[in-house]
DNA sequence: TCATATATTCAACAACCATTGAATATTGAT
DNA sequence: ATCAATATTCAATGGTTGTTGAATATATGA
């Protein structure tokens, strides 16, 4: 994208290079995972060189931060901006438009839910970190609004945390598999329908049984 | 484990050093990633010099795919004698039992969810491989099964094949980010409690609408 | 007891990695 | 026009990686 021959400075601070290595970034390590990424692939694709990662970002893991940091304040912000629009209905109505939210939101990154999902399964200092970030928040607030939805409907549905948990992860890891598995498994192949699948299944299924 | 400290011959082909490195390279695979594994981690854990990998198993991605073999052949092994067990039943019967033994498969090896799931994440060769030889076996004997089940109570269950995949991989990562998440999410703590609870969300709830 | 086969170790290899310090070109202010 | 800041590149660094070829010790069969 940048087409800079000569070295030197070319824009004030805020130029789109440190954008062009971010978005570089977010693809590969949810394509390949953070060890499988060099930071030379990473500085190939923003057409960078190396070293300008690690004097923008302080290196390989700050820019890993920075990228979970971006995604989990996006998600946070997509999460209140749904709470802030159903404010007046009912707690059930609440939770629904939460979870349209969420899926619409993972929807639109299919990056993030690689991320998420990837990271239960690996042992490090990083993800611990992207845990707290991202997928802990995530917990209490699906947590408290299905508490609510339950108490509403004087129904005290069994596991509570549980099935948030598992709507949570089957969410990510059914967005995660799909571009994966492919025409491979299930006949649902455009967006729209692949949500309202997966908000039949999963909300109105083993949400709010 | 092995304490030989001289080298050359010890014993003849079948000794357990293979096993012993198979052993400690499941647990570093599953734990770490196969990137972020070197196979001097695998080596010292199992007691062995580093070459002998190289030597036995052809090196780091043929000690990778005996692994997925290994894990491969007990899976399909465990749901065959399932099915074997419940031969004269009914389907939904049937379709239970399966997930029950599907279950304790994960429940009692919980290194494989961790690679089955980190692999629907991860584009390359070696997740295609694993695809193939553990994820697809399973898609296909839980849809037959679906299906019959479906068929015998005369219920069509919209997006059938939707609805395995999500149960696969939602069990899938419920046992894998229950180390991972501990005692943050959920209170339920032992083995029993945790697959009953699996079993009514998963299969009564999602899997048999 | 000797010879052969081979399981294991040792040592060295080239390739790659992330990071750093110095060099350089560009900008913005004076 | 000049100067200071700094965004970017270049070149080199030390460390780690998977693999390979040679050396070695043991077990087995004659």
């Amino acid at each position: 994208m940048t087409e800079r021959r000569g070295r030197g400075r070319p824009r004030e601070k805020d130029s789109d290079t440190s954008a062009a290595i971010s978005r570089a970034a977010l693809q590969r390590f949810a394509a390949q995972g953070f060890e499988a990424t060099s930071l030379r692939e990473i500085a190939d694709d923003a057409g960078v060189d190396v070293a300008l990662i690690s004097y923008r970002f302080g290196g390989k893991q700050g820019l890993w931060k920075d990228i979970v940091s971006q995604a989990g304040a996006a998600l946070r912000e997509a999460l209140e901006r749904a709470l802030g629009d159903s404010e007046a209905t009912g707690a059930q109505k609440r939770l629904e438009h939460s979870a349209h939210a969420f899926l619409t939101y993972l929807l639109g990154r299919p990056e993030v839910p690689r991320l998420l999902l990837r990271d239960i399964t690996i042992d490090s200092d990083r993800s611990k970190w992207l845990l707290e970030t991202l997928s802990l928040p995530l917990h209490q607030h699906f947590i408290a609004l299905a508490q609510a939805a339950a108490d509403e409907r004087d129904k005290a549905p069994a596991h509570l945390e549980f099935r948030v948990a598992n709507f949570i992860y089957s969410a990510a890891s059914t967005v995660a598999r799909r571009e994966r598995l492919g025409k491979l498994v299930s006949g649902v192949e455009d967006n729209a329908q692949f949500a309202a699948a997966l908000e039949e299944v999963l909300v109105k299924g083993a949400l709010m049984p």
